[in-house]
DNA sequence: CGGGGGCTTGAGGCCACTCAACGATAGTGG
DNA sequence: CCACTATCGTTGAGTGGCCTCAAGCCCCCG
């Protein structure tokens, strides 16, 4: 296997403070926040882009689907997570909610004049773009050349990094979803879990002297020591 | 099948002179020009960007390779492209010369300093990675979600969309190039290919009204009426 | 408690991969 | 100028990893 944790976590910048627009002369750039029941769709692909997100609450999922209903999950997008920001007029992608999940909305037009005259905001709108950019880079090594196996333990490496909890990992998104993300069928990634769940996800052990607690969808599903 | 080709050609955003240098107050960014014979590394992944480069001449490969020499190649880059602008501090691929390439260079730091001064330049730097992004996103679509054939096909699609010679596309990388950047292997690719042929590439001639003529590394394979 | 959605597991099939042979082409040195 | 070699592309045969189809279980939720 070819498991490996970072040691130190890469700094995150995601939150709408990192935006800058706390430092911004524009005073009120927050819309308010919605609430959107499993499933419910948040924006089309190719609607314009009215507003970015900050997800504040669960989980969304954003990807695109070929004519013939084939899907692929570009991104997840957890608490603090900001998403829906585009540089053109219209939204690249589907996003839906996961599970129950609030967000805080930010006026695209709000954005752009607070970008207009703040600097620092402009420079933090490049740098989020960048960092997409660099996680889709990444993903793209995976799509291509990962095997079934390393695409999954891949996928809960990033999962865990990501989550802010430290006992457990959780997973609130469907094998579907996991599969879709990872280009597999669901069926896979559930062979794929039952595997390193047998082998007792030694390598998360071994190489990293850290086995990772999966809670998934609210069961707990493998526990072991803990860092 | 699944062609189809975009009656309008997006407009491109790669030239220097769309990065806003050619207007910022910084004269001379500049470096010069350099010429790397076919396969030779420009840059190497996790190096220090201190450059970023156009191709003046040939065409560039950019990949990420796992342990074992799995590879992933992100881009090709064609004459008049940018590619290596980082906004961290290391490139994040390693790119080589797929031909005998010239390339002009530009100080990254001249670039920021443009940058800082002009927000036109800053702009298109936010407008090229934001492409860069789109493009990535896109692929994670092909490489997760389509088959062989519609991945070559689109390979195609794309490389005529790209290229400037109105007459025939040319294709200028090897079949495991193609392969490593389909996710898929180099005999894989070449029976699409001669699949395409056989086919007598229906598809471009039915849906489009237009047939691509492939120039396939120099030989002329493929020949129907144009446009 | 019945229905439905999600997860797991098994059996079989297929698409893409692996291994291999061969031809064509370009580059190299005698 | 011509073997010689290396590289690249094509094609065939066989394999295997992941997909498809299906059954059954569990849990949630009305």
């Amino acid at each position: 296997m070819f498991l490996r944790t970072t040691s130190n976590r890469a700094p995150r910048f995601n939150s709408l403070s990192d935006l800058g627009i706390a430092s911004s002369s524009n005073p009120s750039v927050y819309l308010g926040e919605l609430t959107y029941s499993k499933g419910k769709e948040i924006y089309g692909e190719k609607e314009p882009a009215a507003y970015v997100y900050q997800v504040i609450k669960g989980a969304v999922r954003t990807y695109k689907v070929l004519a013939d209903g084939r899907r692929q999950i570009g991104a997840f997008h957890l608490v603090s997570d900001i998403f829906g920001l585009e540089n053109g007029e219209s939204h690249r992608f589907t996003a839906e909610a996961v599970v129950a999940t609030t967000v805080r909305l930010i006026r695209r037009t709000s954005l752009e004049d607070a970008a207009e005259n703040d600097a620092v905001v402009f420079h933090n709108l490049l740098r989020m773009t960048a960092k997409n950019l660099q996680h889709a880079e990444n993903h793209m090594l995976l799509l291509g050349r990962k095997t079934a196996l390393e695409k999954v333990a891949a996928f809960l490496l990033e999962m865990d990094e990501r989550s802010a909890s430290a006992g457990a990992l959780s997973l609130p998104m469907s094998r579907r979803d996991i599969a879709d993300y990872l280009g597999l069928t669901l069926e896979t990634v559930s062979r794929a879990l039952s595997e390193l769940h047998r082998q007792e996800v030694l390598d998360f052990l071994g190489k990293s002297q850290r086995k990772i607690v999966i809670r998934d969808r609210g069961q707990l599903a493998s526990v072991g020591s803990q860092r």
